[in-house]
DNA sequence: ATGAAAGCGCTAACAT
DNA sequence: ATGTTAGCGCTTTCAT
């Protein structure tokens, strides 16, 4: 066990008091060029670094953040965790990062252990168990601490803080008007996320678009997944029981699934039926056809969240006390799974 | 600021000392029964939890462990990574998580601030610039200070320590041997991942594989990629110039995209040319026709090392001298772009 | 220009 | 059964 070296190591080594070392180290003016030079250098040939613990339990501050996520292996957050990643790299940061697989509990147990100091700022996006049961004592009392919160994605009015959200109802909006617009007037949606806040923002998004062009919101049109072993049963009910003239999937898999049952039922995609999907992976540029879809910027929402939680965490205690949400557009990204605008 | 509780608080509110208070809330046998209540239950009232900083300062242990993964947008490291956060959480570790984004300098900075007691243990699989410029010094002063490491998939014997990989090489061979059984006598294979160990091994099982089956080894038939943009214009010129009935991608998405470039060419898959790829996400099972896969089981990776990590951290001191490698057994999981072995 | 001392919160050996 | 003390490594105020 290589024990590593201390400012007291250092001390002893010199002949001077620990304090002196510390304040080299610190480039004090205090201190003589010479003696900050010698010590300097010896504290690199060493490989000298401040013991962590040792400076919190002193200073109450640490370059740490917390961050939950409720999936990682959901492509959308990949990118955000990726995003966050990046910007605290960059500004000197760790990430203790856990993954509340979409549960209640395990969101609450983490941020308990969180909240004894362990980190100076949260990065959090709802689970889905949060989300349904509508509970968020556990986020109140974590922001008590005064450790500043941002909440990405999935928040709640229940948390006063910074968030950064995607316009969901926006995008959902522009999709549905590209689909009329293409001349789609069966527009069908399948929402297996029902239990999200973004879920109904992006149905919300739908109707209105409907209703904006005067088309009529067709309940049997609306296909609700509460659990995804019926999928495709549901799918190929709604496809043979109603004219269908386009399918906007509001999650990840739904629109390139959906896709396929209609492919195998004998559709032409897009000229019997169009496809938008709300997805961020690889999925739909190597399906074919490639399917048109929503992309919600997973990265820079990581890294926007990031920027906001360290400027909170590092900026003046009153400095701004009124909190902002950020609203991103998404892009509609158009492949082949969509019929052009005529003109 | 909610200011947290501490021992002198409670030592203060029942007038007796902070070790009677530290004592109790171990349950040790030193301290009176009704005392031991009456401090246990002010401080569940109280929530106390102790201060991690002051805790590892004192004892020199805690509950985390460093992870360091090359890139989470890679579908294996993402599985990996969520059975490592599953196994800490069952044991009560909390995770520190860096991505070195393949990157060696970015992965010996992580290394470095780890190093100086920030963790109890390290998961790491290499970047591929580390790989590539065969640089292990970082690691090997890491190891020297006797904090246990756990490396994954990819390893070097550079470093004593755990280690948990897959069977590439075979992985490989039995992708091979299937494609042989099934008819295909000129194979071609694809490898994006030269400057990786992994990379290596995979190409020796394709060869190994064939020599076996009395096949030559066909060097035209060999395509390495070391840029991806000449992905395409590579692939198209392999399929035009020489004859192929069967591709072995080695790489996520080194198989569907030949594939997409093979039917974009006229080919029918699986009758003119089948396709295996070393694939782990969510595409080979929504492309059409589906693609036949090496699974990795990545998520079973990091269950394992972190299993074996944990165990080093708690074990005796010298418990085991004696280093494991585990090496694992990848699945062949037909689909629909290959054909069957006659009978 | 340098050093002594106190203290962050906790543990553990050693009194009483 | 309870308390005292020293100390983990560091910062910081107040001497000198």
């Amino acid at each position: 066990m290589k024990k590593s070296i201390t400012l007291k190591d250092i001390a002893q080594h010199f002949k001077v008091s620990v304090s002196t070392v510390s304040k080299a180290l610190k480039d004090s003016h205090d201190i003589s060029v010479e003696m900050k030079k010698k010590i300097d250098d010896y504290a690199k040939a060493h490989n000298y670094r401040p013991n962590p613990y040792a400076v919190n339990l002193r200073k109450k501050e640490n370059k740490t953040i917390g961050v939950i996520i409720p999936n990682i292996l959901n492509y959308f957050f990949a990118q955000v965790f990726s995003g966050i990643e990046k910007v605290a790299n960059e500004k000197g940061y760790n990430l203790i990062s856990c993954i509340s697989n979409e549960s209640l509990a395990k969101e609450r147990n983490t941020i308990e252990i969180l909240e004894k100091g362990l980190v100076s700022g949260l990065l959090i996006s709802l689970a889905e168990g949060t989300e349904k049961s509508n509970d968020h004592e556990h986020l109140i009392s974590f922001a008590e601490n005064g450790i500043p919160i941002v909440m990405f994605d999935r928040v709640t009015d229940d948390i006063e803080c910074d968030k950064v959200i995607v316009d969901d109802y926006l995008g959902a909006y522009n999709a549905v008007e590209y689909l009329v617009k293409s001349g789609c007037k069966n527009i069908a949606v399948i929402s297996p996320l029902d239990n999200l806040n973004i879920g109904k923002q992006r149905l919300k998004g739908y109707t209105e678009a409907l209703k904006a062009h005067n088309l009529e919101v067709n309940p049997n049109l609306i296909v609700k997944i509460f659990d995804l072993e019926l999928f495709t049963a549901e799918i190929r009910a709604l496809l043979t029981r109603n004219k269908v003239d386009a399918i906007l999937g509001l999650e990840e898999f739904s629109a390139i699934n959906a896709m396929n049952i209609a492919v195998s039922l004998g559709h032409k995609i897009p000229d019997d039926i169009s496809i938008i999907g709300f997805t961020n992976g690889q999925l739909p540029k190597h399906v074919s056809p490639k399917v048109t879809s929503i992309s919600q910027h997973g990265k820079y929402i990581g890294e926007l969240a990031t920027k906001k939680l360290i400027e909170r965490i590092e900026g003046k205690e009153d400095d701004k006390p009124e909190y902002v949400t950020h609203k991103l557009k998404t892009s509609l990204i158009l492949r082949e799974s969509t019929r052009s605008i005529p003109e």
